[in-house]
DNA sequence: ATGAAAGCGCTAACAA
DNA sequence: TTGTTAGCGCTTTCAT
């Protein structure tokens, strides 16, 4: 009687799971959810229904009515590409484990800094269940206030910001530390620094770990060898060529990132020195390139991909419903060297 | 500073909106849908309202009730880091310029490759405006044929696919060619190849422009001086192996991507070999990390960033009202080889 | 050229 | 434990 044209194959809905499961739409819903107050049987009625017509919930549909969209915003600003994909990659597949999907945002490219406001207008309208801010955004207190307006679930990476968010923040000072120690352990104690951009707060942050090593070992720290990059390699190539061409050159140069570490080898190499034999070079992250430039880069790692996931499962749970409300900070302090070869004794 | 109150108990809805400016929702909609049949000065008092409100359209109930969701889906697997990124960074600017928002799908882990559904379920609940499928999934027949049956619009980067379906890509082969060509009028004669993997069709064509370029130059293909690798730095590290521990070794090595022939010339290095005065070395791609090694890369430039600006130009035109249902084809064939240090004279 | 009504698929609140 | 009733904010269809 009722000719149901074949061809058109309507998406299957709640509404057809709740007819084969002979119970009512709401009863589905629970199952999806989750929530404890169906009775075992139905709830094996319904799933086996939810597999027999393949049913996928409509995100959309969900957003609108209940209020979560299974959407989480990876907001950044000029990142290192490196570091970016990193970031991505973990972010995403602990996504996919927890069933969220990430929209990427890619705030690079607004005018006004300051106009934060900008920031803020994109973000309303896609209806985030939270917001993952990365640096230096992370680290930009007038757009955290906008951000706060919105009420959604915030996650700041990489830095902590006032502390009324939550973060995933990882010890820069105590890694920067630590790569200081281990060159000044290789004989340094001309050793270059090049700062990272002042908007990270991380770059005052690896600073400061330099300066307290240096002194803690009783080296003067000498400004001539500190050098200003902003993360990028060809930065680092201009630091490098200021710092080599000194007329005391460093024995070894601790870049605050590897792809500007990357860079202060090449400038090495444009010399025609030898790294490590005549020049020593740090990096810091430990991202994919350490590893694919010769020599391959002595660096301390950032647990990029473990920060990564951490953010998302703070997010799964500062969204869940026995949230107390208070801001979940994880810190991670595993400082880890990774001995490769661009470091030696001085010659 | 800025007078807006920072936190907004109630959303802004389409209704305020047409409150306010004496007029329907519908008059509002058809405001925000660009659509002609809006008398000027009604569309002018429309727009008053919407910048005096600060409106923003909820993206989920547009996704519901009308069907666009203004969320492109991007899909890779085990993409090369460098490639990912020149590609997400252009993706998402086009996408902010158009209003459109990036979901990212990393299909890396699909356990079985030939369990194509379970990336198609994963799809399917976002209700994506569009998808993009890149290497090597936009040379997944199998995959290509289940996307089809979702009835979303569907753009093939990097390969062309059956002709079914819309795409942008770059001519692998004439690439290919040229690169080769230009280590034979360096007078290369002994010229080693490291292959792509065989899932990515444009393996099979940059070979293939290799060996119509040796053949042409009546140059011998020699099956010796022919490695495969999977585009990761370690394997092209791997090949440079093989091919420099050769008894007759070649005296230029051209891979396939840009990460191996970082591996190859790690490998050189680790020889004690100069590059280029020992051995040249060729890329593929002009990824980030061409210019980030010593000595920095010689390599022939794929247009990423373009091909991602074409991707979601073709989106807006495929998923526009006035589409007449053939699939559109973008081919790029501006072929650049970009003249670094890694190439030069043999010894 | 504009408006009124009816949902899109789902979940919140309340009933039963 | 389960079902009913309303919408969520927008776009469709059909009026006017």
């Amino acid at each position: 009687m009722n000719g149901e044209p074949l061809t058109k194959r309507r998406p299957i809905t709640i509404k057809d799971v709740a007819e084969k499961a002979g119970v009512s739409q709401m009863t589905v819903s629970r199952v999806l959810n989750k929530q404890t107050l169906v009775k075992a049987a139905t709830r094996e009625k319904v799933e086996a229904a939810i597999a027999a017509l393949n049913y996928q919930p409509n995100l959309m549909a969900r957003g609108l009515a209940g209020g979560r969209s299974k959407l989480i915003g990876l907001a950044y600003y000029n990142p290192s590409p490196s570091y970016l994909s990193e970031l991505l990659v973990s972010a995403l597949k602990q996504c996919r484990d927890l069933g969220h999907h990430l929209v990427i945002e890619d705030l690079s490219d607004i005018e006004d800094a300051l106009d934060t406001s900008a920031i803020v207008e994109r973000l309303r309208t896609i209806h985030l269940d939270a917001l993952i801010l990365t640096p230096p955004l992370s680290g930009n207190a007038a757009l955290l206030q906008l951000i706060e307006g919105l009420g959604i679930a915030t996650v700041l990476f990489g830095n902590a910001g006032g502390g009324g968010q939550s973060s995933v923040v990882f010890d820069d000072a105590a890694a920067a530390h630590a790569m200081t120690e281990h060159l000044i352990a290789h004989q340094h104690s001309r050793i270059g620094f090049v700062r990272g951009p002042d908007e990270h707060p991380s770059s005052a942050q690896r600073a400061a770990g330099y300066e307290k090593a240096l002194s803690e070992h009783g080296l003067a720290l000498d400004e001539q060898l500190v050098c200003h990059g902003d993360f990028t390699f060809r930065s680092g190539m201009a630091a490098g060529e200021v710092l080599l061409g000194q007329t005391v050159p460093p024995t070894a140069i601790f870049a605050s990132n590897d792809d500007m570490a990357a860079g202060v080898i090449a400038a090495a190499h444009r010399r025609g020195l030898q790294v490590p034999a005549q020049l020593s070079v740090a990096g810091f992250d430990d991202t994919a390139i350490a590893a694919a430039i010769w020599p391959p880069l002595t660096t301390v790692r950032q647990p990029i991909a473990e920060m990564a996931q951490a953010a998302i499962g703070l997010i799964t749970e500062v969204t869940g419903e026995d949230w107390d409300g208070q801001p979940l900070n994880r810190v991670n302090d595993i400082i880890r060297i990774v001995e490769r070869e661009s470091v030696g004794p001085p010659a």
